[in-house]
DNA sequence: AAGTCGGGGCC
DNA sequence: GGCCCAGACTT
């Protein structure tokens, strides 16, 4: 008998797209961030705790001097919770000093220095939410949790036409699901990286650069669409595209 | 579900 | 002036 041929033409599952298109791109175009250099928790905290609707401009230096006074967990535990204020006050959201100085004394306290490594435990930690618990868990534990913040947020809705500035909790519940069903299998920590930077690079608020997204031509909202939710025709993006440089 | 915290950047 | 930024917490 012949020998059957399993050839190149099972065709991948849009999924399947989804997912490598996404790491392709972020592999070659992703950002360089001084926090996805290490997987020690307490420096991924450190990151997320200032990354708190913050920019990643405003949060370079302010992470890299916070790290250098405050080398370790126990460092920060020790505070003074002044020094630590001195540092990440001028950021805004004030209180997020407090929030470093009391985890960092929980970890230390209950539970001999190391960070836990469960959802729930994560999130009993004060300013530690359902995103920054997944945080954790993807950056510097490896698992595949999900995270949607404001980037995975947009990102998904669009591609799945679903109205992500609806805070509503059915749709933030879909939106979940999505961020949790999208991760490959053993991959978690850097394509959710790779989510946040294509929501943060390609996928933008304001004008997104739909014709330099890979996934676009099966994205309910982006450039295949007639009118797209930013009021632009499809036509019109390639023009805008056209113009500039 | 809505309000609050906040400085900084970009229209 | 309005919107947005790797959200979480309180009311």
């Amino acid at each position: 008998m012949k020998r059957i041929k399993y050839q190149a033409a099972i065709a991948r599952s849009p999924l399947m797209v989804f997912r490598e298109e996404i790491i392709l791109w972020y592999r070659k175009q992703g950002r360089d961030l001084p926090w996805r250099a290490t997987q020690d928790p307490y420096h991924i905290v450190v990151s997320e705790i200032l990354l708190h609707q913050t920019t990643v401009r405003s949060v370079i230096p302010v992470y890299a001097a916070f790290l250098e006074r405050f080398p370790t967990v126990q460092d920060c535990a020790e505070g003074p919770l002044e020094d630590i204020k001195a540092i990440t006050d001028p950021l805004g959201y004030k209180i997020r000093g407090e929030w470093l100085y009391r985890i960092a004394r929980y970890v230390m306290e209950h539970c001999q220095g190391r960070f836990p490594d469960t959802l729930d435990a994560l999130m009993a930690l004060p300013g530690v939410g359902r995103y920054t618990a997944g945080a954790v868990l993807s950056f510097a534990f490896g698992q595949d949790a999900p995270i949607l913040d404001t980037n995975v947020n947009r990102l998904l809705g669009r591609y799945f036409g679903l109205n992500y500035k609806d805070k509503s909790a059915e749709v933030q519940h879909r939106l979940w699901s999505l961020a949790e069903a999208v991760i490959p299998p053993g991959a978690g920590s850097e394509f959710n990286q790779a989510l946040m930077d294509m929501g943060a690079m390609v996928c933008t608020a304001r004008k997104p650069s739909c014709l330099l997204c890979p996934i676009s031509h099966n994205c309910a909202t982006g450039l295949e669409a007639e009118k797209n939710e930013w009021g632009t025709s499809a036509a019109e993006e390639r023009v805008t595209y056209r113009n500039r440089e």
